[in-house]
RNA sequence: UCCUCUGUAGCUCAGCUGGUAGAGCAGGCGGCUGUUAACCGCCGGGUCGUAGGUUCGAGUCCUACCGGAGGAGCCA
């Protein structure tokens, strides 16, 4: 007997047909006129297979009581056009096994209302609530997209490495990884640590970016990029921050922060509309239950080009709004999430992408402009979500780079290979860093990074 | 890390100015029903985050600590 998803069947599912459904319960009615109603969830997609069941099929009354909510059951069945309402077709049973029961008095899940607070505390049995089911659903689409949005231009999927001996950008706190004894350290009470000693005869980390890496491909073979885990040991407590986060970071040699930013932009537009055309029920679940705002949100990013203003003019914009902020802003000052939210949310209600920063705001490798002052960076804010990319033209020449490490406090000999790619046959090129949660928060409309990826580690928090 | 809020039954919450705990859902039992967040009735279930303190008396007031959430900083 074909074993058929539920996602298919409901979609396809001819009556008449015999096939084989497995899953989980979400829910059972019984009628004591001698049958019950199954709704069985697989994970395929958001609706349940309605399963119905009499009482004269094999095992009926012993089984039947250990359907309940979060119980897993294989049902052998023939399709047959429903007469109730709220389904085209339903599966009458010819054979009904319960492969795991799940104990009604202490299965934490319940049919409905609970928070995600809640929910966070047991996140390995979210995933079977309708709202996980979904962004896990979402997440999987804009991975894909990601990776055939880049494929379909050529890019090259590059692995970079996860353990670092690099400060790269000074971008944050750093995980140190380390295979010395800590606890017999800290008994000897030593007052240096020997890292010669250490795993890799050095201090090494996990990556907060792949961006070095991906340059030195990218000045290469060309267009590439990465798409992995990143961490940072940032005691941040936001619901906008991840110790352990997934970003995407593409690296484009001959490219001009123009072009980067006409690739940013039709990135996410490609993204959102990927999202809009194949996981619809999911979206529309979002629109109903989650955010009402954001199908509006999306269909502007698909069909209106990005703001593009230049650092100088949003503060202009900021100063001239009459608004009281908490926090003033002037030139050569870091726009605040208030400023952002002004910007994206109120004043243009739609994705704005600034650029041309203060280069004492923005790190060494950032192309310096002409006007001495300003650098080729460029941030692209989001209704809801904020800073959702960050990139920049890189600086290519050799004499610059060095003189604005030295601004930045760092060793140039420590980056020998960073600046050899100066040193030989440099080239223009940019690229940009994407936080993929904030992508799924942006296109699912949650509003807390931690309910869009499987697992969050925070400050405190790594639990499963 | 800072600021604010919060911690009462398995879950979501109520409990006003202090007088020793309630509802809905979930669970059990029974009834009804081609049902679909099903419905109706009954029942069980809480040392009110922890430790102190004020008081004749504290879920309610005070202090400390521990959770949780939101905002800020940092950034993706």
């Amino acid at each position: 007997m074909p074993v058929t998803r539920i996602a298919t069947l409901l979609k396809n599912g001819q009556p008449g047909t015999s096939i084989n459904a497995r899953g989980w319960v979400r829910t059972r009615r019984d009628s004591k006129n001698g049958f019950s109603f199954i709704e069985l969830n697989d994970g395929s997609c958001m609706r349940n297979l309605q399963i119905v069941v009499e009482n004269s099929v094999p095992g009926y009354e012993d089984s039947i009581r250990s359907v309940t909510t979060g119980a897993s059951i294989s049902v052998d069945g023939v399709l047959k056009e429903s007469p109730g309402k709220g389904q085209r077709i339903e599966l009458h049973a010819t054979s009904l096994t319960v492969l795991g029961a799940a104990d009604p008095q202490t299965y934490p899940l319940q049919k409905k209302g609970h928070t995600f607070e809640f929910l966070r505390d047991i996140a390995h049995l979210r995933p079977r609530t309708n709202t996980f089911g979904a962004v896990a659903r979402v997440r999987n689409r804009i991975s894909w997209s990601i990776h055939s949005f880049f494929q379909n231009r050529g890019f090259l999927y590059l692995n970079t490495p996860i353990i670092t001996t690099s400060d790269c950008e000074g971008a944050g706190e750093m995980f140190q990884v380390t295979t010395l004894d800590l606890a017999m350290l800290a008994r000897k009470q030593i007052e240096s640590i020997d890292w010669k000693q250490d795993f890799f005869g050095k201090p090494a980390s996990l990556t907060v970016s792949g961006q070095l890496e991906a340059e030195t491909y990218a000045t290469a073979i060309g267009d590439c990029y990465t798409f992995g885990p990143t961490f940072r040991a940032e005691n941040s407590n936001t619901t906008r921050h991840l110790a352990e986060f997934w970003m995407v970071e593409p690296e484009m040699p001959f490219y001009d922060l123009e072009d980067n930013m006409a690739l940013a932009e039709s990135f996410i537009r490609t993204m959102v509309s990927d999202v809009l055309e194949h996981c619809a029920e999911d979206m529309e679940f979002f629109s109903q239950r989650i955010d009402p705002g954001v199908m509006a949100r999306l269909e502007t990013i698909r069909t209106k080009d990005f703001i593009r203003l230049p650092y100088t003019e949003a503060i202009e914009i900021i100063q001239r709004s009459g608004r009281k902020f908490d926090y003033a802003v002037q030139w050569g000052s870091d726009l605040q999430t208030e400023h952002e939210r002004f910007l994206t949310e109120e004043h243009f209600g739609q994705p704005v992408i600034l650029y041309n920063y203060p280069r004492t705001l923005k790190p060494f490798y950032m192309r310096c402009n002409e006007d001495g002052k300003t650098v080729r960076a460029m941030d692209v804010l989001v209704p809801g979500v904020g800073e959702i990319i960050g990139g920049s033209q890189r600086e290519e020449r050799l004499d610059v780079l060095v003189q604005r490490m030295g601004e930045c406090h760092l060793n140039p000999d420590d980056y020998w290979w960073y600046t050899d790619l100066r040193k030989y046959g440099t080239v223009p090129h940019a690229g940009f860093g994407l936080g993929l949660e904030r992508a799924v928060l942006l296109i699912t409309g949650m509003t807390n990074i931690r309910d869009v990826i499987p697992f969050p580690r925070t400050p405190g928090h790594a639990e499963f």
